[in-house]
DNA sequence: ACCCTATTGCTCGTATACAATCAATTCAAG
DNA sequence: CTTGAATTGATTGTATACGAGCAATAGGGT
């Protein structure tokens, strides 16, 4: 129970807090994600090797961006799978700044196993919304991220 | 640029996933709030200092199950606020188990001064959506959490 | 050729997050 | 009263995240 003596009077509603809101959204479906995936692959590696399966090699920084990683995070995410086999990391002999990143043929594999269990999951989480409420909350996801402002 | 040569043609589009979705919000929300904030306080602190001014004095435990934060995670928040000096950390003498966390004048006074800040940042956040979207999302959004089920 | 700026990737410091594990304490059942 | 289960809180290990700052490299302008 919670203490519910002596609240100062604000009728401010944290419930109703969009990042509050966002917050619950994300550690649900991470769990979800996390279940059904079984590899232990983790969101944020999912995306990474989906989107590097998806547009081929590309560089350390231009992988990140597109799954929205910033330089930090994407160098320990891609170590991880690195580590794990999934994908190589060459130096780029054209401008040797850049960091190839490929998939391995294991990474390949995995992509085209979970694909499906990622959009299971995807399922899972939207499980209580009819197909109209799916795609408005999409779209007003979307409309709140668009950087066209 | 993208590398655009050799994909494999899966039709298969990250950017609708929910989860993908839900983290480029969450990330915008971030930002927003942390600028708007100014006094470096973030979202999982004020959630914190907020839920406690709302609800008075309660144990670690709860505070953190009240805002989301698992035993965990709610140590490290609670360590920082408390050399922040915005609360304070007391045993518990009924229940020799329990740490009573209270709120300071400090925190007090500043969760005053920036709950209007939090519903600016939360203002700010939707800006691009009409009143009858706002409502849409943080109802949907709702009912992805609901754990009625 | 040379300089200045931008880009790329790295590391460090800080802050969540969650699973697993442990110690201290409480409380109910016998 | 004692034993055993449950609760509370802390710590450890792993994985994001982001800002700041750094070194190496590239590329445009002179």
């Amino acid at each position: 129970m919670m203490n519910s003596s002596e609240q100062p009077e604000h009728h401010y509603d944290l419930d109703t807090q969009i990042g509050f809101r966002l917050r619950l959204a994300m550690q649900r479906h991470a769990e979800i994600f996390f279940n059904v995936m079984e590899t232990g692959l983790t969101q944020a590696q999912y995306a990474t090797l989906a989107r590097l399966y998806l547009v081929g090699s590309c560089s350390q920084n231009q992988l990140g961006r597109s799954v929205a990683l910033d330089s930090a995070s994407i160098v320990g995410v891609v170590n991880r799978l690195k580590a794990s086999g999934l994908l190589t990391r060459t130096r780029d002999e054209v401008d040797r700044r850049r960091m190839i990143i490929s998939l391995t043929d294991e990474g390949r594999a995995l992509v085209e196993r979970v694909i499906p269990l990622a959009k299971q999951a995807n399922e899972a989480t939207l499980a209580k919304l009819d197909t109209a409420e799916r795609m408005m909350l999409v779209h007003l996801l979307n409309k709140l991220t668009a950087d066209d402002s």
